[in-house]
DNA sequence: TATTGTTATACTCTATAACTATA
DNA sequence: TATAGTTATAGAGTATAACAATA
């Protein structure tokens, strides 16, 4: 590369953090779930794409509208990713029987085998980095999974 | 701890983890990183933007090239990026003495500042969270920190 | 000739505003 | 009138191809 890094770590440094290690984590979860990202099992479809279909397939089918703020896009930003996956094959609407105004959005086998396959991808990308290291840093990280999901719950 | 959510958990399991909380691991960290990229100093910069600018403030000046590598994009969009960031002040280019083709692309101090604040902010919104951690959580995750820091550099 | 930076052009994803159908 | 979905249009951000200046 072109210059020498040696302060990285101070540089993510922040100054008035009140916990010690508050800015290596933060980095650290950054750095990770970057990493994690770049597993996917299909190249084609976009990030927003992808995290759309990940939410029908954790909580079920929505409304356009629902889906939207779920994912914090607008109605006419959702509708186009929408159309872009039901033309993929990856989900379909379904009109409401009680509203004729709403439509049920829901993930085909083939939009779940999407998702499956890519979460399997990043668990194994996970493993392997799991297995190289030795019990006593497995079992740190085990013991630190349910307090990181707390965080994320927050 | 805290709050459990059942139904999530098992969705977000795939079946073929070697380690038992490799599926856990892997959302969590992927939902925190989320929360924590929404902290931040300037709404009207992108994240790719940002990224480019903390890129700098970590590694120092880079030439364009070697910028849109790093950052995995290509040299004309990292072009328009850096000229964005320049028109905002974020960032100047300098001519390479030695090398009439080459341009030394580095922070300003507004650029400096503004990650700086966006580290506190995210920083900020973690130790909030940790503070509200018992101690033996506290500790779990302290205990965890270098072994995520060793993944995130795999 | 090869490399660095840049411009030209096009495609995707996002947004706001306006329209249609239904409640 | 209000709400759900959609269409029209425009603004970022990205890409590939082509060009100018320098090595």
């Amino acid at each position: 590369m072109s210059t020498s890094t040696p302060a990285i770590a101070s540089a993510a440094r922040t100054a008035d953090s009140a916990h010690p290690a508050t800015a290596e984590l933060r980095s650290a979860v950054a750095r990770l779930a970057r990493r994690l990202r770049a597993e996917r099992a299909d190249d084609t479809i976009s990030d927003g794409q992808f995290s759309a279909l990940a939410h029908l397939k954790m909580y079920g089918p929505h409304s356009l509208t629902e889906l939207a703020e779920r994912e914090r896009v607008t109605a006419p930003s959702m509708n186009r990713t929408v159309n872009c996956l039901q033309e993929a094959g990856y989900l379909e609407r379904v009109n409401d029987p009680d509203d004729g105004r709403r439509v049920s959005i829901r993930l085909t086998a083939a939009g779940r085998d999407l998702i499956d396959e890519t979460l399997r991808r990043r668990d194994a990308w996970l493993d392997a980095a799991l297995d190289e290291l030795d019990a006593s840093d497995r079992a740190a990280l085990a013991a630190a999974v349910p307090v990181l999901q707390h965080l994320a719950a927050r």
